[in-house]
DNA sequence: ATCTTTATCTTGACAGTGTCAAATTATAAG
DNA sequence: CTTATAATTTGACACTGTCAAGATAAAGAT
């Protein structure tokens, strides 16, 4: 029974462990500077090695993809799940949060949505199991905000939540391209988006 | 004194007949297609031919790019020009404008602002001189508005630049990632857009 | 224990990519 | 007509993802 990080012939946990490996590259060079091969050599096995494990690299970067959606689900449901602190507060903190998680992971926040993904249809069930809730957290908590009063109700949630989505990621991209920076125009521009989105009383 | 589309030896206009042959082949299959080896077939030309006109592939995408940005401007900067429609009418157009162009040149669209480009200083002095007049327009474009009381004046124009580009871009992606092809969805999502970032009366 | 089966990993190979250096050819200049 | 310059080609290199066939280790059966 071989233990992970052995120098067995059986690896013992070479998917993990490649994941790992992909994910710590991305971090640092992007998805651009990926080439199995060179994942190969940093796990310490042979190019094909990986293909026991993954169909291809899209299956590959499709599975790192999903875990920033898991890791994104996880960092917003605790961040969003105080009830004590205002709806305003709140959806203030989600706009910050959401930007600044961006900022934070710009490469992996880049594979899950700026790689063409979704638009080849590359996405596989694994990666959608794991998308959809996510989109389906923001809509159901921007239901919630509707229903509050914080948002108006003439329009559906769902139209409501694709304008706020689509807000957050233009912003996100903003950011992550470098052009700002500067954490306080990050701030600034979260402040801004929200001031322009909630209704004025 | 050859004219283009000749058989001699040198070709007259190889340079533009690339940029030509580039985008149609963007057109279809997008970037992730486009191969410069195929490219040169297309042309009827060798494959290194192409290093006489541009530095490197990435300089060839950067022109492609930077003819949408042009594209982008001239079709803008037409529609938007009627002053004799009320405010709200043209901020209405321009939203609408800018989300049907996306859907219109999706790939074109995803060279401009969904390859990393940006991110990694991609970008040379060409397509700069070209993409930063489009931002610029849209920040006269809001300045003007927002002299006209259809916006608040509480932010700097530049901030609400900043977010109204993002929902239009944030928009943009969703429609030109076809998970909403359906046309009236995307006018949908375009009026819920506008009726959220103008303010309440 | 030994044999068989199965999962895992490696080596060799192939087609494809972007890019450069050197050689070739056509145009322009003197 | 010679020379210089620009445009194009051929050969080559390193790199990529992927597959088929063989080698090796682990697990299961007898």
């Amino acid at each position: 029974m071989p233990s992970a990080g052995n120098q067995t012939y059986h690896h013992g946990d070479l998917r993990s462990a490649l994941l790992d490996a992909a994910s710590a590259r991305i971090e640092n060079q992007g998805i651009e500077g990926l080439s199995l091969r060179k994942l190969a050599d940093d796990v310490g096995v042979s190019r094909s090695a990986l293909y026991h494990h993954f169909r291809d690299k899209n299956a590959l970067l499709n599975a790192v993809a999903a875990n920033g959606f898991a890791n994104w689900i996880a960092m917003t449901s605790e961040s969003g799940g105080d009830e004590s602190v205002p709806a305003p507060v709140r959806m203030k903190q989600f706009v910050h949060g959401y930007v600044h998680w961006a900022v934070k992971h710009p490469q992996l926040y880049d594979l899950m949505f700026g790689r063409p993904i979704w638009k080849n249809d590359l996405a596989d069930d694994e990666l959608k199991d794991v998308a959809y809730p996510a989109f389906q957290y923001m809509l159901s908590l921007i239901t919630h905000w509707q229903q509050q009063g914080l948002l108006l109700a003439d329009k559906p949630a769902l139209r409501q939540t694709q304008v706020i989505w689509a807000t957050l990621h233009g912003l996100a991209k903003l950011v992550t391209d470098g052009v700002y920076a500067d954490s306080s125009h990050i701030d600034e521009m979260c402040d801004c988006a929200v001031n322009m989105l909630l209704p004025k009383q």
